[in-house]
RNA sequence: GAUCUGGUAGCUCAGUUGGUAGAGCAUCUCCCUUUUAAGGAGAGGGUCCUGGGUUCGAGCCCCAGCCAGAUCACCA
């Protein structure tokens, strides 16, 4: 289908024709032999050293018969030497004056041969001896300058155009490369440090018969041969405490989770979350694990245990401070939620401006009163324990209290970061909590969970080990570790609505075509006469016709023809 | 889902009560052998998000819609 292009594509496509006739292939199959790249060169620098690299040529001043030139490789860029004499030693200077100068642009990937040198004002180099087209560029790219303060200037800034075409932003925007670097050495830091203590990374379903382990709207699909619903996981815990059952002590995902809930800041329908259950341990044990291992990933990520998050400044060293739900509601409110029935809570709610309804338990109203009055306030990493049991369907009872559990999350600047349970493994009391879950899910409240997996049940029912498990929300995790505000700005390709429809053809332009269509050739009087448009409506449709190449018009003499186009 | 803000050249952005659509960079042409966002001179480049309406005349005013961002609601 054709598209309009700018003045700008055209040249770039006419450059690629030059090329062509020239004998020089603008997409060649072979290798290029690279030896080094940039970030190599500067650091040890070696004067007269032979080099070959490659990347995309992001700056290219040439004045007269030499001038500078830049190549931007997968670590950074280096400036390049063009000398007309050098690259074209003979009589003929077509190769420096045709190509270089004119057939060869911005954006486009260059291999280029030659040796280092400094220039007068220091500047690393390489003077080329050869060099080569790789690949054309047929799309300017955004460029943004950068001058000598570090001031960007025409920087590529609309998020809308940087997360739809977040191939370009990742050119221009160094910035933007990094953390993506970052958001990938926090993955690794976390997989060494679970396989150093020999835990085992696995993969669980993605296509679940139902979609459990936490309480969401599901994306719902359907298996043909089957003939069967299927979920997107919203979670992957169950499966993860089935491998516990079957014997494995410690086992851990990277689970990509999806949500059928609204978009914002924080939140995109596909996420990531790392979840991991060892055996025998405790949520008390966990606490300590969770904050080695988020002290061990922050000095990973940035080679320090701070990190700036917008205005805070957070630290990431271990130990964290731990404060049980109860005693942070009095601390920040003087009420004391011990012994306290449904009634007295909802009372308690209303008095203090906190919004309520008869579908809320006791768990519910008492997860109210901490979001509302506790949670925001906790800045630096802070462990809440001590979950009211309504809340909680998969973790186990408190040992020292039958109303709260024994669960924790770990808060950084008021949102949670990781949540952790001593995992619940008695499977009559499991089964109980499910069919809880259930007369809640009945009663309206639509976090709750509304089917029972009886096939998890059943793994229970063979024994499972104490265990306790912990999951990390790693995309909330890497916006703190590289001060991201926005989901958007850590994930590669957000989701996005789809952009405009390429072409769909307006109604004025659908009546002239489809009298074209069964016409092929026509009389433009008599097109018009049929297509009995207003005058401004016809004369914008053939217009639009003949721009995307649909119709043309034929002149000859007085006759004016309309041609349907193939 | 609600409210606010925005959408103009490849990029960043101006655009007066509603009266011929602008700048810088990029592009093209010519001149130039060491430049550091920008050497000099000249030229070309537009679906002003889309569709209606008001008007002699709309980038601008009105209505509807699309897309994005922010805030709020929702999201263990």
């Amino acid at each position: 289908m054709s598209q309009q292009l700018s003045e700008q594509e055209l040249v770039r496509r006419e450059s690629l024709t030059k090329l062509r006739e020239l004998g020089i292939n603008p997409y060649p199959q072979a290798l290029y032999p690279v030896t080094i790249l940039s970030k190599e060169i500067k650091e040890k620098y070696e004067e007269g050293k032979q080099v070959v690299i490659a990347g995309r040529l992001m700056r290219n001043k040439l004045q007269g018969k030499a001038g500078f030139g830049q190549i931007q490789d997968s670590q950074g860029k280096i400036q390049v030497y063009f000398n007309r004499d050098e690259i074209c030693s003979g009589e003929d200077k077509s190769l420096y004056n045709d190509v270089l100068k004119k057939l060869i642009d911005l954006g486009d990937f260059i291999g280029v041969e030659g040796e280092l040198f400094k220039t007068q004002v220091g500047e690393i180099s390489v003077r080329v001896k050869q060099f080569s087209l790789l690949s054309k560029s047929l799309k300017p790219l955004p460029l943004p300058k950068t001058d000598a303060e570090g001031n960007v200037h025409d920087a590529f800034t609309d998020p809308e155009m940087r997360y739809r075409q977040r191939y370009a932003d990742l050119v221009v925007n160094p910035h933007v490369k990094e953390v993506f670097v970052k958001r990938t050495k926090l993955f690794n830091a976390m997989r060494s440090f679970f396989n150093e203590r020999e835990y085992m990374e696995v993969e669980t379903p993605v296509l679940q018969p139902i979609a459990g382990g936490a309480a969401a709207r599901p994306f719902v699909t359907h298996h043909n041969s089957l003939d069967i619903p299927l979920y997107m996981r919203i979670a992957n815990e169950l499966y993860l405490k089935r491998l516990i059952v079957g014997g494995f002590e410690g086992v851990y995902e990277f689970s990509k989770n999806f949500r059928n809930e609204g978009m914002d800041r924080t939140h995109n329908p596909e996420f990531t979350a790392m979840e991991i259950y060892v055996a025998y341990k405790d949520y008390n044990w966990m606490m300590e694990f969770t904050e080695q291992l988020l002290e061990h990933c922050a000095v990973a990520v940035n080679g320090s245990s701070d990190a700036t998050f917008g205005e805070h400044k957070i630290n990431f060293k271990a130990p964290y401070k731990r404060v049980t739900m109860r005693q942070s509601i009095i601390d920040f409110t003087d009420f004391d939620i011990d012994g306290k029935s449904e009634e007295e809570l909802s009372t308690w709610c209303k008095a203090n401006g906190i919004d309520v309804d008869e579908t809320m338990g006791r768990g519910k109203l008492i997860d109210e009163i901490f979001g509302e009055k506790c949670e925001g306030n906790y800045i630096q990493p802070t462990f809440i324990t001590d979950y009211p049991k309504e809340m909680s369907p998969l973790c186990k009872e408190h040992r020292d209290d039958p109303n709260l559990t024994e669960r924790f999350e770990l808060m950084v600047c008021g949102k949670e970061v990781a949540n952790a349970y001593t995992e619940l493994n008695d499977p009559i009391d499991q089964k109980e909590r499910f069919e809880e879950q259930l007369k809640l899910a009945e009663k309206g409240d639509d976090e709750a969970s509304q089917f029972i997996d009886y096939d998890f049940l059943r793994s229970l029912e063979y024994g499972m080990p104490p265990t306790s498990g912990l999951g990390i929300g790693m995309d909330r995790l890497i916006m703190y570790l590289t001060n991201n505000q926005s989901i958007q700005e850590v994930l590669l390709f957000p989701q996005m609505k789809p952009e405009k429809k390429a072409l769909e053809l307006k109604d004025n332009e659908k009546v002239i075509f489809d009298i074209m269509k069964s016409n092929e050739r026509m009389d433009l009087g008599a097109l018009k006469t049929e297509a009995a448009l207003s005058g401004k409506k016809w004369d914008k449709g053939m217009k639009a016709l003949s721009k995307l190449g649909l119709v043309k018009v034929e002149v000859d003499g007085d006759a004016k023809t309309c041609i349907l186009q193939g």
